[in-house]
DNA sequence: TGTTTCACG
DNA sequence: ACGTACGTGAAACAT
């Protein structure tokens, strides 16, 4: 037999019974449409989807108990005469757990008078015999006394996705018997549950203890009478026949008569139609968005697509036409504000029309078409096809369904940047960009446009097959406002934002590039002399080496690759040494440098602007996302950063820039949602909601008493509450002990009852439902809140509790800006709406419009949405963003 | 390509 | 007892 063959065995009944506990807790959530259970249905497919991948088996069996009675009850009529009855709910579930093991290509196997035990005894005695590895999965660990060299036993810990791996090293470890001589200790020690009895008063240690002397239960006995006259010798003596019985009980069958043969177990993988149909049936969405779902072959059915030219006779015919239509305007490039379009094509659902001559676009029956809000579109990213087509001087309006934003709010957890990836999460075989035009140095346009115009007329065709289905979902979810008056339209402000750009004074960057040079070397030749040597700086590993190994200073953390030399190690290493100060000056200086002098000048067009890319449909919360560059993480924190921000100035002379931002916008929105009537009042009062806080959580009489220390704590508190908060977690970011910050978050949901309620409320809404949504309907999936795994299971907890808030602030804002956009058009003014960062608004203005600024943008933001708290906006204005603040 | 670090809200 | 703040993007280094 080959080397790498590896038999699975997996015990179907106690596995099948821990997966039901192991989800007890959220038994009423999973129901299909019949009300059947599927709670240890799920729980069983998940382990085993983790040993299938971890294992990677070659053959697989899962085996059952057959019936009540075996011949172990035969031989002992009580043999597990007083278990509990197995609950209906999960009676009701071992067959589908079948069904799916049947759809999963895994054969099951159950045998009249005997357990699964025995099966699995005999079938990994048998596939040892023949050479192969052999994994048993299992909750109960009698069963570890099966294991060998060859054969490994898992044991199921804290339900059913981890499991303790046991060797015959490791039961040496933990028990100091081998596995052999399991069957002597549970003879001596009987077993309860299975209802057996053993030697009175023999327990574990001292049934190991003889053991370990005695080599076996008849060992024991041979010797007994040479014991010293004691109660165990005694009661060794009176229960000897129920010592020798329960060992038989207690004996897993290395020989019971299955009909298996090893060849009948290959494991060959799922029956992926069936499976998805199971999948389906029992509401398992998790696992069927796993699923690499096949290649339902569309492209048969693509490949009839005829696409027709796009000339002037068919653009005749779409201008004319009152139906739907939908659009791709493809690019070819990163960057969508330097790619060029290479072709274009409309589809009226029945026809499709394209061309990759771009000429196309200066035709005005097009044009006028595009521009007409009053014939219906359907595209794949909104946006993106805005500023594409601006560049080509073209405005396109009326656009009804945009499949990018749809599938994002439908699921925030997939990527979704790719037409083809949602294609394939509905099952519709697609090529992603990637597959059709290749990557890495292969990234090519097809030289034959046929093929080209094909892909695009494949794009159109599963846009409007997936329309209906998706719209649908949406008004399900009850998302359809949140799409239709705030993405959809959001879309085209962000349009216009990215088009605008922000004006960005190269020279001043060159200037900052040069005095940072010279410090930067300063500084270098610094370290080096305290350092005793030349070293990259810049490089982790090698500062690590300097610091702790040359200049032997204290190892504070380490990460999984060396030593760590992150801002909090270094700042408790600052008076160990003098190099560490300078250490810390220079990555700062340098981070400056090479990501924001240094980078951002890269990215400044001709026009002298810098044109961002909006993500709109990345985050799990429903934050924008800016890139090429990064224009939301501009420093601002220390002032050599904050010179940055001088180089973005207006466009014209006379002009400013204004800025608007939300104040404690997330702390409102948590008093809103949570309803606290406490931190409600902070807010309808107008107070300083951390010195309040530090008032209430320090058991002051007034604000008066609060030190700035109190305050920076408070402050801190506040925080982490909205980031679902750990004492660990607080103690780490104040440098408190753990205990102490134990004790802020007791005394704060003491002064914040409706907080701690939101809190635990909203847990329970993760678990019950499976996601957590926004004011708005905005919905983030959390599948990790059933883990079995502590960390990722509290993970999911900390996002349950931060997503509703940080989500609602974001739709705030985003409605705010709509609202804006609206606003600046009403009132004619000139100023533009440049950038948004989570919390505030960059525009540029004219001086003259400041002053109507100040009174308006606050209106609108503070405006945005009603809540039971108001909100309150903040803003300046000043040559320069530098000054805007 | 992954890891570490650090900029922002 | 378990190890921790939430959400991002980019640069540099190491592999």
């Amino acid at each position: 037999m080959s080397k790498n063959k590896k038999l699975l065995l997996i015990d179907g009944n106690s596995v099948s019974f821990r997966a039901f506990f192991a989800m007890h807790n959220v038994l009423d959530k999973f129901v299909t449409g019949d009300g059947i259970h599927t709670n240890a249905l799920y729980a069983f497919n998940n382990m085993l989807e983790i040993v299938l991948k971890e294992e990677q088996p070659t053959h697989v069996l899962v085996a059952f108990d057959a019936g009540k009675t075996t011949f172990r009850t035969k031989m002992f009529t009580e043999y597990k005469g007083t278990r509990a009855k197995t609950p209906q709910e999960l009676m009701e579930q071992l067959p589908l757990i079948q069904e799916l093991l049947n759809d999963r290509g895994i054969k099951t196997y159950e045998l009249a008078d005997y357990e699964a035990d025995d099966i699995i005894g005999t079938m990994a005695h048998k596939a040892e015999k023949d050479g192969m590895d052999v994994t048993v999965i299992t909750g109960d660990r009698d069963l570890t006394q099966l294991t060998t060299d060859k054969i490994t036993v898992r044991v199921n810990v804290k339900g059913v996705t981890e499991t303790e791996a046991y060797t015959p090293e490791h039961v040496k470890e933990k028990l100091g018997i081998t596995p052999q001589q399991i069957i002597d200790m549970k003879g001596l020690m009987g077993d309860n549950s299975d209802h057996y009895p053993g030697v009175e008063k023999v327990g574990e240690k001292t049934a190991i203890k003889l053991i370990a002397q005695y080599g076996s239960i008849e060992g024991i006995y041979e010797h007994v009478d040479e014991m010293k006259k004691s109660k165990l010798k005694e009661h060794l003596i009176n229960d000897k026949d129920q010592a020798l019985l329960s060992k038989k009980l207690a004996t897993i069958q290395l020989d019971a008569p299955v009909e298996l043969q090893l060849g009948d177990l290959e494991y060959r993988g799922d029956n992926q139609e069936e499976l998805i149909q199971f999948y389906q049936k029992m509401n398992f969405k998790t696992f069927l968005n796993r699923m690499d779902i096949p290649q339902e072959n569309t492209a048969e059915d693509l490949d009839d697509i005829k696409v027709n030219d796009l000339d002037t006779a068919a653009i005749e015919r779409i201008a004319a036409s009152t139906k739907t239509h939908t659009l791709i305007v493809e690019s070819f490039g990163e960057n969508y504000h330097t790619a060029p379009i290479i072709g274009i094509l409309i589809s009226d659902g029945k026809d499709c029309f394209g061309t990759t001559d771009i000429s196309v676009l200066e035709n005005p029956t097009l044009k006028k078409w595009l521009a007409d809000a009053s014939k219906d579109k359907y595209l794949f990213d909104n946006k993106m096809t805005v500023a594409l087509l601006h560049r080509y001087g073209c405005e396109i309006a009326g656009i009804s369904f945009d499949m990018l934003l749809v599938a994002y709010l439908l699921d925030t957890n997939d990527n979704k940047q790719d037409i083809g990836l949602v294609a394939k999460n509905y099952n519709v075989n697609l090529p992603t960009e990637e597959e059709f035009y290749g990557k890495g140095v292969k990234k090519a346009i097809p030289e034959d446009d046929t093929i080209l115009l094909n892909f695009l007329a494949q794009k159109a065709q599963v846009i409007d097959q997936l329309k209906d289905k998706m719209m649908s979902e949406l008004k399900d979810n009850d998302q359809d406002s949140l799409y239709d008056e705030i993405e959809l339209p959001l879309s085209n402000v962000l349009a216009e934002m990215e088009i605008k750009g922000i004006t960005v004074e190269a020279s001043k960057l060159k200037e900052m590039e040069n005095t940072f040079a010279t410090r930067l070397a300063e500084i270098e030749q610094k370290i080096y002399q305290e350092a005793g040597k030349e070293f990259n700086i810049n490089s982790p590993k090698q500062l690590g080496v300097v610091l702790f190994e040359d200049l032997k200073l204290p190892v504070i953390k380490k990460t999984k690759t060396g030593y760590s030399t992150s801002v909090d190690v270094l700042e408790k290493l600052k008076d160990k040494s003098p190099v560490v100060q300078n250490i810390l000056d220079y990555r700062q200086i340098s981070k400056i440098q090479s990501t924001y002098v240094v980078g951002l000048q890269k990215f400044i067009h001709p026009d002298n602007k810098i044109h961002t890319i909006y993500l709109q449909t990345l985050t799990q919360t429903g934050r924008l996302s800016s890139i090429e560059p990064n224009l939301q993480n501009i420093p601002i924190r220390v002032d050599e950063g904050k010179q940055i921000r001088k180089a973005f100035v207006p466009q014209h002379e006379d002009w400013e820039i204004f800025s608007a931002d939300y104040s404690q916008v997330e702390l409102r929105v948590l008093a809103h949602i949570s309803g606290d009537e406490n931190m409600q009042e902070a807010f309808k009062e107008n107070y300083d909601i951390h010195a309040h806080t530090a008032m209430r959580i320090f058991g002051l009489d007034s604000t008066d008493e609060v030190t700035p220390n109190m305050r920076r704590q408070a402050k801190a508190t506040n925080f982490g509450i909205v980031y679902g908060i750990s004492d660990y977690g607080l103690s780490q970011n104040i440098g408190i002990t753990r205990k102490q910050a134990a004790a802020f978050i007791a005394s704060y949901f003491e002064q914040y009852p409706g907080v701690k309620q939101y809190m635990d409320d909203i847990v329970k809404y993760a678990r019950e439902n499976g996601y957590v949504e926004t004011i708005m309907h905005r919905r983030r999936y959390l599948p990790d809140i059933h883990s079995s795994n502590f960390n990722i299971r509290n993970f999911a907890k900390r996002t349950a509790m931060n997503t509703p808030i940080q989500g609602s602030a974001a739709d705030i804002i985003k409605v705010a800006m709509i609202n804006m956009q609206k606003m600046l058009v009403k009132e004619k003014l000139q100023a533009n709406l440049l950038l948004q960062v989570h919390d505030e608004m960059i525009f540029e203005a004219p001086k003259s419009e400041i002053a109507t600024l100040e009174k308006l943008v606050p209106s609108v933001m503070d405006s945005a949405v009603k809540l039971d708290v108001p909100l309150k906006v903040e803003t300046a204005h000043g040559k320069t963003w530098y000054e805007a603040k």
